[in-house]
DNA sequence: AAACCCAATGTTAGCGCTAACGATGCGGTG
DNA sequence: CACCGCATCGTTAGCGCTAACATTGGGTTT
């Protein structure tokens, strides 16, 4: 692998002028082949090619973020649990950036802080990256980043409109009201809903999309039981909403509370879906083994990753103004924790 | 932000230059504070750091890996699905490189395949990462990286043996011991084991350790049925070892498909731990929620990841030989999933 | 006091690439 | 046939830093 006699670099990695001379040309040609630049005729481009892959030739980032131009590196920022919803949309992103050509530099924080965001875009920036992606629900993150002026495009993942950011997400409103009307639709007419924590962009909009449902189909609203995505904090609402009685069903902000709600279901002897009906939201993989399986809303975090990358090389190519992309809408995973009302009676 | 005056270049970044001109010294006095080298006067030392300081210079990680020292990141690459286990280590990883100064360039991939990761590793060599840090429970990621000469030191994640290269994990082998113990001790005499897949190295180990504490307890081993660690492959296996009625208890490999086992119990009807003890392993955030919650042995992959990085900074500073961390032991977290036999008739 | 040493600094030359400009040589125009 | 123009290539100068060597000036040695 190493010690080639073709090769001038003490390391052993070819450079470009290792290619250039085995070409029999300068580097500066070998460079325009390389960045698909015209001026080469057909011959000598072929012949440069022939060289590269001779020699194994693979240019250095390093050298060409030194050299002013692109850096081929973009950063993303990951900041919050290590959930399935982040932490899938982190994998797509990634992959999705190497297939373009891109290297990720990554900083994942376990919980946001302005100045520990403030730093990493800074840090990232002096890494030359070209972008920066940051996938939060946070929406003092989104604030944080909105007041930063990075010098490279920033694009979020947020579910709250982001005034000079790039913003890609899914349509949090319309799934909830999906997941909703799925309920009133199954003839409920006495609906709660355990929402994420306040801080959280996904959980305003689920919340909002909620209530948007409700009051069009007349019925009456009852202020969320606020969690923290946890499923302890659902547990304690499906305390809650037994003890309280009144329900028939329920909208979960997020599948981990669903599964705290099922627990306190099944500690207090109240079926589900018989004298409750749940649905949840994300459809993580263990959703359909809960007991009983979870009727939810699917999020396609894979392709979200992907999106993401797309939205950076879109913005990259034409330095196109603010971009928002909120098309995608979850789509309804009916299982067994929801049913229509008097199912037993039958 | 920009636009400094004592600032000469285009981009309001400050450069060395910058430094060196405000502090009264050339540049390399500055290099020299920066690096902690010695052959300065300490008032000469405290003048650049204050120019340092005013100016809010941060050298270029790009500059510095191009002069050819030290480029101060480090490469992950994290193969698999994005789980709890693998994403909460990397977490802590990422964490922990960016508090000892470096930068994580991160390669992620859904799937293991030799060719993707070997390119991955020469992409991460090529932007002169100082290390490669491999994330993946699978054994062929192990291999093949120790076939590949990168010219950094390698770091893996693995529970066997990995000749050559640097390791860290947990001592899956003693806490699938204790689990089964655990059961044991209860007064099981007939356990079964779903595994995780043949390529799994903890899969191994663990059947490893189970098969170890019936051994030593004489009592009859049976093949253990093989899961691919998801939910489905955990349903599959409960209704068999349910259809078989042979084991009293299981010991299930992880938490998802312990949590397919709950799940066919509860379709047929059997009791958990009346009829059936259950135990898991990792510990996941859901794991206390489960119907019945779940005994299991917790894996604080947080400081898993913690402890890779800090291999990392060991092996980078002496060059040591190949390093092996197989300290930590899993915590059994006892819930409700696994209980005395008999219990019922008492 | 001449020679010497060493701490404290400055100067120069790269790392591998891109960007800007120069230098060729060929065909076509008046 | 002198002239221009354009494709095709080469040369030079950096990017911001580190590494190796050159330079200064005070305090010691002989």
């Amino acid at each position: 692998m190493s010690g080639d006699p073709a090769v001038t670099d003490a390391t052993g990695v070819p450079t470009m002028f290792d290619v250039a001379r085995r070409a029999g040309v300068s580097h500066q040609t070998v460079s325009r082949v390389l960045n698909d630049l015209p001026g080469v005729a057909a011959a000598t481009r072929e012949r440069v090619r022939a060289a590269m892959a001779e020699l194994n030739y693979a240019p250095s980032p390093t050298a060409r973020a030194m050299a002013g131009r692109r850096s081929g590196s973009i950063g993303l920022i990951q900041a919050g649990r290590p959930d399935y919803g982040p932490s899938s949309a982190a994998l797509g992103f990634n992959e999705a950036a190497r297939a373009a050509g891109y290297a990720v530099s990554q900083a994942s924080m376990r919980t946001l802080d302005a100045d520990a965001l403030t730093q990493a875009v800074h840090r990232l920036v002096l890494q030359r990256v070209e972008a920066i992606v940051l996938i939060s629900g946070e929406r003092e993150g989104v604030e944080v980043l909105g007041g930063i002026d990075a010098g490279v495009p920033l694009v979020v993942v947020a579910s709250e409109a982001a005034p000079g950011l790039h913003r890609v997400s899914f349509d949090q409103f319309a799934g909830a009201r999906l997941a909703t009307e799925h309920l009133i639709a199954l003839g409920h007419r006495r609906i709660v809903h355990v929402s994420g924590p306040a801080d959280s962009m996904d959980a305003a909009e689920r919340r909002r999309g909620f209530a948007a449902a409700l009051a069009e189909h007349g019925l009456e609203q009852r202020e969320p039981i606020v969690g923290d995505w946890l499923p302890a904090s659902g547990y304690a609402a499906g305390r809650r909403i037994i003890d309280d009685g009144w329900a028939g069903a329920a909208f979960i902000g997020n599948d981990h509370m669903a599964l705290g709600v099922l627990r306190a279901c099944a500690e207090a002897g109240v079926p589900v879906p018989g004298a409750l009906s749940v649905v949840g939201f994300d459809d993580i993989p263990e959703a359909a083994y809960f007991t009983p399986p979870l009727t939810t809303m699917r999020q396609d975090f894979d392709s979200l990753g992907r999106d993401v990358m797309a939205t950076v090389v879109e913005v990259l190519r034409d330095e196109a103004s603010a971009t928002d992309r909120t098309s995608r809408v979850p789509d309804l995973v009916v299982r067994g924790s929801a049913a229509a009302v008097r199912t037993r009676s039958a």
